[in-house]
RNA sequence: GCCGGGAUGGCGGAAUCGGUAGACGCAGCGGACUCAAAAUCCGCCGCCGCAAGGUGUGAGGGUUCGAGUCCCUCUCCCGGCACCA
């Protein structure tokens, strides 16, 4: 064994021997139990980043511990290997993106290789493979069958020089990101699943996962966004036909106060009532120019114009304006809004810009407990109507002359006014009886509304997985028989930004109709890669099957594990768990949801350091160019060049990107600490669901502290001390001791696993070495206590440092293989103790402690409490009115 | 804008059920070893204070014998928003 710490040769041999013993091999056992362990695959995008390396480490974690308890383990890896940076790349080096992608794959699997995860390689796969991506097409078509994928319109985002769709992220300040021209929205045909024929299970299935994280089921409840309400129509007639404008709205019972309504710029009113009105075809044109992206709908100002058309109030019969406005959405609901300035923030932001244009605001619901005779309108507190009432008598005229230049919305539930029959009602009973007099005059119902959206996912791209149709002259569009898929796409092609260059392949574009045998097109567009993610996990279950999954499926899922950034709380989680209802509705697969428990973890930050150039622009600079700059309180002020001594602007931290050039290369740090040091790091720096800062002197610890661990495993063999020692009867004080702290952190490390919280079960570790390093040189059982904290320490570890506790583990002579060492559990007989030490409080506050006998009885513990000179001085010669005792803690005399 | 999350020393973070705030580490300071440096080892280290003690978990209020933890109000930061993955 050698002296020094040689983490590169220790590593190769490490991974050498797990390599020649097939360690990590997952086969079917059905006499042990399993554990699927998935981190979320990575698109290849060139080299590991630090992201990957913590998600990875986080699940190698997981994988080891458990293998070590005797869970027959599988651990797989492949490639997310379709998307937009590809061709990005080809655009950029005139590469074909297949060929940078597998580059980029062959690379990048070497680095998971150094780091010595515990995958089976085995069952590898890359979504870009025809042997992958032929089961989307077959499944699309199965879909297609069953008609839970269809074709509609879908609007995008049209760089009009380029002639061809931006994705969201090409889109800068609503100008193409290289044309720079202004995108324009357009309606396209495109094929969508329809995720929204499970909405209701997808939300009520939430609470069959009690292994996801509150907040992420939370946000996908959101997303899904079922919402109650009342569905209903104000009649009207345009050019001498009688129709209904439909809305929907969850506040029914704010109905006798719509002083308008609006629709979308696409709602078919919008389109007849802009015949022969060139102002509003005008805005109409506008409001269709612009982002389609939800945020910048939600940001931007709000606008709308009279289209001069006027519909019936159901209820009251009156006359209703009808508006179009830019911030009605025409994809939720029914396009059309019924707006109540008086109940609604947004309504009542738009009413009072056109303030002059709309009849004057009508409340009709006060806070519960309002009334006429009252002082005050609202308990205190409240507040919301309460800035009204200055200098204004509280009275039920006022209150109707309330109007939008300066009174706030009252958006709560209430009671109703103003409102005929229905005054006095509150919020449910009102939307009962509106309701019901709506159904009655057959002009609405109740009726259950979700904000979740059908899943687009035709995209007008080169590089994704074909979608298997075919158009045919004569037949129209024909599904491509099961026989011929896979739909191969052709790896050479070279995307120069202006559109999909499948269009410029007569070999791919012609084709037979399948149906009448004529000369047919075949569809250019591909799939969204988040088709290829969403069940990606069970074909790792059934690795090269020549079916979609086979029947080693059932003995894998779901997945025991996953893990993955937040990032992908809703939209990816959300896909996989309706494809997997898919498959089980089309009995593939017999489990109702993918993942069991799911870990997301968070992201990796770094310093981020620019200025601005003479041009304008923003130049970033890596933090190994730079000098931090502080004040006296040691806070980050600035920066200055390291080159020049020049001043730079410090942008706080953020992810780590290549843009910002803040990223930290994996393999530098490799190459200079080994794969060790990096996934100790990782752990240690913070608990996997919180960021991440990067510091490169907490890597320098990290290394000081394997090395620590090596030199004393290197003592432990030059002090000839054996591997196993029996204890004797009983052990002198201070190896009672030792043993204890090293039982005690072995318990904290266990507790910790289970929360998944390896930040402190590497603290745990190290507190164990410092225990060890101050072990007392002699004593009867010392050996032993050392040998045995010492393995205890080792198997700790072994799964955050595997290589360092593999190696040592073998030269000490622990075992063969510390892989198939029994997992540690801390043991009463060593925890013990005579005497237990409470905390003293007088008054609340700290002052010291007390030592009693380990069994000692509340009467017993106030006593010697009370008794205490700490306590005697305190409590200044008051006697003790109450004291509590916190059995094990501490003890609070209250004087 | 909407939805979700977060804020604790100079820094990363710990505190399991409301019970010693700052474990473990980084940085810093002092010392040992060395011709010297690196490496390593020992000690100190929230803030104010000579000390006794006081004070302190983003801000303000509340509940409690006791609050980082529970309740109310607010500020700032981060993630997602359907064509980035």
């Amino acid at each position: 064994m050698q002296e020094k710490y040689n983490p590169q040769e220790i590593e190769q041999a490490a991974q050498a021997h797990w390599q020649s013993t097939q360690s990590f091999r997952a086969v079917e056992d059905p006499t042990k139990p399993k554990y699927y362990c998935l981190s979320m695959f990575p698109y290849p995008s060139g080299k590991l980043h630090m992201g990957h390396v913590r998600n990875y480490t986080i699940g190698d974690v997981l994988t080891r511990q458990h293998k070590m308890r005797g869970y027959n383990v599988l651990q797989p890896m492949g490639w997310d290997a379709f998307g937009l940076p590809a061709e990005n790349a080809a655009i950029q080096n005139k590469v074909p993106p297949a060929k940078w992608t597998y580059d980029n794959i062959a690379y990048m699997k070497q680095q998971l290789q150094s780091l010595g995860f515990a995958i089976d390689w085995e069952r590898e796969l890359a979504t870009c493979k025809p042997e992958y991506y032929r089961w989307n097409q077959w499944l699309f078509l199965r879909m297609l069958e069953k008609g839970i994928a269809y074709k509609k319109t879908q609007v995008v985002n049209w760089d009009p020089v380029d002639q061809t769709v931006l994705a969201n992220e090409q889109v800068i300040d609503g100008r193409g990101w290289r044309t720079g021209a202004l995108v324009e929205k357009r309606e396209i045909p495109g094929y969508y699943l329809g995720i929204t024929q499970y909405a209701d299970e997808l939300l009520s299935a939430l609470d069959t996962l009690p292994g996801w994280p509150e907040r992420v089921k939370t946000m996908q409840a959101n997303w899904i966004g079922k919402s109650t309400g009342v569905r209903f129509a104000f009649p009207y007639e345009l050019d001498g036909k009688k129709d209904l404008l439909w809305v929907f709205t969850t506040r029914a019972d704010t109905i006798m106060g719509v002083t308008f309504c609006a629709v979308a710029a696409e709602h078919p009113l919008a389109t007849r009532a802009a015949q022969g009105n060139a102002k509003l075809a005008a805005f109409i044109e506008e409001c269709k120019q612009g982002s389609v992206m939800e945020a910048d709908m939600a940001t931007m100002e709000k606008k709308g114009m009279p289209t001069g058309v006027f519909v019936e109030h159901p209820l009251t019969g009156e006359k209703v304006e009808v508006w179009v406005g830019n911030y009605v959405l025409m994809s939720y609901g029914e396009g059309a809004v019924m707006a109540v300035p008086a109940h609604d923030e947004r309504d009542f932001a738009f009413a009072q810009k056109y303030n002059d244009q709309l009849p004057p605001i009508k409340p009709v619901v006060v806070p519960e407990g309002f009334s006429e005779a009252s002082d005050s309108m609202v308990p205190a507190g409240q507040g919301l109507i309460a800035p009204v009432i200055q200098g204004q008598p509280p009275n039920k005229s006022w209150l109707i002359d309330w109007h939008h230049d300066w009174a706030p919305c009252f958006a709560s539930q209430g009671m109703l006014f103003n409102s005929g029959k229905y005054d006095g009602l509150g919020y449910e009973a009102a939307i009962a009886a509106i309701a019901a007099d709506l159904k009655a005059k057959g002009l609405g119902d109740t009726q259950v509304q979700w904000r979740l959206r059908d899943w687009g996912i035709s995209r007008q791209r080169y590089w994704g997985c074909p979608i298997p149709l075919i158009h045919c002259d004569t037949c129209g569009t024909v599904p491509v028989p099961d026989e011929q898929l896979p739909v191969v796409l052709p790896e050479d092609c070279v995307p120069d930004g202006s559109g999909n260059p499948l269009l410029k392949r007569p070999d791919f574009l012609n084709c037979t109709c399948p149906k009448c045998g004529k000369p047919a097109r075949r569809e250019t567009d591909t799939m969204d890669t988040f088709v290829d993610s969403s069940w990606y996990y069970a074909r790792f279950a059934s690795a090269g099957a020549p079916t979609m999954v086979d029947n080693r499926a059932p003995y894998w899922m779901p997945v025991d594990q996953y893990i993955g950034g937040i990032e992908h709380a809703i939209l990816h989680l959300l896909y996989s768990r309706f494809w997997t209802k898919v498959m089980r509705d089309l009995r593939l697969v017999s489990y109702d949801e993918p993942f069991a428990n799911l870990l997301t973890q968070g992201m990796v930050l770094n310093h981020i350091f620019s200025r601005r150039t003479d041009k304008g622009g923003i130049e970033y600079f890596a933090p190994e160019e730079v000098d931090l700059v502080r004040d006296e309180g040691g806070h980050v002020t600035g920066a200055t060049l390291k080159a020049d001594g020049s001043t730079i602007d410090y942008g706080g931290i953020g992810t780590m990107s290549k843009s910002k050039r803040n990223g930290v290369d994996p393999q530098a740090l490799i190459e200079q600490y080994g794969a060790d040091t990096a996934r100790f790091f990782m752990m240690f720096a913070s608990p996997p669901e919180q960021t991440l800062e990067w510091s490169d002197s907490g890597v320098e610890g990290a290394y000081r502290f394997l090395k620590r661990v090596w030199a004393f495993g290197h003592s432990l063999q030059e002090g000839g001390v054996p591997p196993r020692l029996t204890f004797p009867e009983k052990l002198p004080a201070d190896l009672a001791a030792l043993r204890r702290e090293i039982h005690l952190n072995l318990k904290q490390a266990n507790y910790d696993l289970g929360k998944m919280q390896f930040n402190t079960v590497a603290s745990a570790a190290m507190k164990m070495l410092n225990a060890l390093e101050k072990a007392p040189k002699t004593g009867d059982g010392r050996d032993a206590v050392v040998a045995e904290g010492f393995s205890i320490l080792l198997r700790v570890l072994s799964p955050i440092t595997p290589h360092l506790c593999h190696a040592l583990w073998t030269e000490l002579g622990y075992g063969a293989d510390i892989l198939a060492a029994a997992w540690p559990e801390p043991l009463d007989e060593a925890l013990v103790q005579d005497e237990i030490e409470l905390v003293l409080q007088v008054n609340g506050k700290t002052r010291g402690s007390v030592r009693v006998p380990a069994g000692a009885d509340k009467t017993a513990i106030e006593a010697a409490a009370v008794a205490s000179e700490a306590a005697q001085k305190f409590m200044e010669g008051k006697p003790a009115k109450k004291v509590v005792v916190v059995p094990g803690r501490l003890v609070n005399i209250v004087a």
